[in-house]
DNA sequence: CTGAAAGCGCTAACAG
DNA sequence: CTGTTAGCGCTTTCAG
């Protein structure tokens, strides 16, 4: 006995999904014959195309993508999976574009996730996407160490990590020149006579951060380090401490979006903006309309998504080379803050 | 004659994805008693569900969600579709971030998709999700008329329309209050004593944008309306136009976020961003910073998202209520760009 | 409490 | 050029 959805009875109303079985009864041709039509596959004469065509537009009918990958050879599921700091900052965004693009041009689809740099759930949100059998997964990482994916790797699931480089895995990364670029905007501050230059950083476990500020002590005297700061709150009030200090420094650099904006915050709060300079790293919406405009260093992070998502397919199509750190340089901005030179005492 | 995955026979190394089979195998029971064990259903002993738990961690077992689906009575692949302008802009994200975050509570992925206000791509991106199955989708449409989903509807996929009013198509949208919105904005210029109101704002077939100049019309005495714009460039040369006309307005209202940009960027080529007023439709990123700041209708994109997943899993739980139109009210943002009288000539 | 058999919608492998 | 049979990894159904 064969069951038959119930598109077949009713002529009218189409309320069932209808299957391809449910395609090849309407159009009297098996059910291969409809994939071959579906899956534009050869062998199939411009009549037989032509009924099947107009049966699976009558029925409306859409292939189901899973059913097919259940017993397909290659079992692509043409899904990608992208774990970010958070889909609302303009960072993430753009990066989340960048794979976007790619991933479209090869007819694939993005599930994208956000973070909050919360370690405990990294693993939750990669099962979820695991569990969807995404082909290729695109990683913002906090946690310190990744080796527990190797096992997923083995088995085929392409990993690229970016903006931070991974630990405890072999696997391709994009970022950004973090080091280099901090001390970029180190000299920059200094070639203006700054010798007392205050660095604020983000939470020292990240990668990014510490790397920031690597670059930056490579260039500067040591000096006023403050880190831990997450939020435009707590870079405001450390900015305003760090002003209202017996030996104020003359410039920052601060190593993060939120803690450029919390500091551009106090300097204006006691009106400061002009007399100390600050450079930020990676840049802020707008930053050339505020006065005076917020010199930074400016990522590219939807070459970085791109680039990534790149290298995914490229893994997937059998690229068989080491793995390799590939870097987008950051880019001096120069904008009017960070060319204020020293008061004179 | 079974066939048994590779994970059986090698002991130490697993490199091909293992089964439930795989799982049964190992831990010697039967394969339904697997299932019990990782859906969490009853009816299993204590002794037996440890041993199925091991097994499965051994081998690093995985579930495939779309295997079970096919199967499964409810047929719910716990997928969201969302489609949006862009990923990389501002307001998408913020909707994508409230849609995710109602999503993820509900063991929820989310597909987004970015359309670029490019009507030719809506029914290809769709299509893609719906290939995917996802329960429900959550969408930014451009074309005129969504006719075209009806079928998909019927057969139980969940529409919910965000930002924009879809035609055709009876469905679930959550929206700002547009036209209200526009018109409080044009009616606060008034009370500072404009009269000559210029209004720039988005493509005319935008509802969007039709709304908020219906809002503007129904406020201002008739004006010079520019339309069509729809980037910042468009943007800054109509405003520049205008305010070298012979008889420049007073006071602009902008109806979007690049135009808003755009026309700031013109008053501050010619000097005059404390002498015209400006009032824009949707919130910039750092508005409070620049000077003046920017006085604004701030919308809330995250409230929008959230609610419009959560009118997704309402319907998917079963919800049979008449569609409605949830509004999210805007709010008049005060903040300088928007206080300035009219010169007195 | 446990498991064998059937089948979800599709593609692979083969036979006509 | 076309169709039949088996089976992907899981859940359902039903019999122990």
């Amino acid at each position: 006995m064969t069951t038959l959805s119930e598109g077949q009875a009713g002529q009218s109303k189409i309320t069932a999904r209808s299957t391809m079985r449910d395609v090849a009864a309407l159009a009297g041709v098996g059910l291969k014959t409809v994939s071959r039509v579906i899956n534009d596959e050869p062998n199939v004469s411009a009549e037989t195309i032509a009924r099947v065509r107009s049966a699976a537009e009558r029925l409306d009918y859409r292939p189901d993508i899973h059913a097919g990958n259940l017993r397909r050879s290659d079992r692509k599921t043409r899904t990608l999976g992208l774990v970010v700091g958070s889909v609302a900052n303009p960072f993430s965004g753009a990066v989340n574009r960048g794979v976007e693009d790619v991933a479209a041009s090869r007819g694939t689809a993005v599930f994208a996730s956000s973070l909050d740099d919360d370690a405990s759930r990294e693993a939750t949100i990669v099962g979820e996407m695991l569990r969807r059998r995404v082909d290729g997964l695109v990683l913002t990482t906090v946690r310190k160490n990744q080796s527990y994916l190797v096992p997923e790797q083995r088995r085929g699931t392409v990993l690229v990590f970016v903006d931070r480089q991974p630990a405890g895995i072999d696997a391709d990364s994009v970022v950004t020149n973090n080091a280099e670029a901090a001390a970029v905007a180190t000299r920059h501050l200094q070639s203006y006579g700054h010798r007392s230059i205050a660095y604020l950083g983000d939470r020292a476990e990240l990668w990014t951060a510490a790397e920031r500020r690597r670059g930056f002590l490579s260039a500067a005297e040591p000096g006023l380090v403050i880190e831990n700061l997450h939020d435009e709150a707590s870079a405001y009030e450390a900015a305003l401490a760090a002003l209202r200090s017996d030996t104020p420094p003359t410039a920052f650099f601060t190593s993060q979006n939120l803690v450029t904006i919390g500091t551009l915050r106090a300097l204006r709060e006691l009106g400061l903006q002009r007399e100390i300079a600050i450079v930020g790293f990676d840049d802020i919406p707008l930053g050339d309309m505020i006065e005076p405009g917020i010199t930074v260093i400016a990522q590219d992070p939807y070459a970085i998504g791109s680039l990534a998502a790149e290298r995914v397919f490229a893994r997937l199509d059998g690229d068989q080379s080491e793995s390799e750190a590939y870097v987008v340089p950051g880019t001096l901005v120069i904008r009017g803050s960070g060319e204020i030179a020293p008061r004179v005492s």
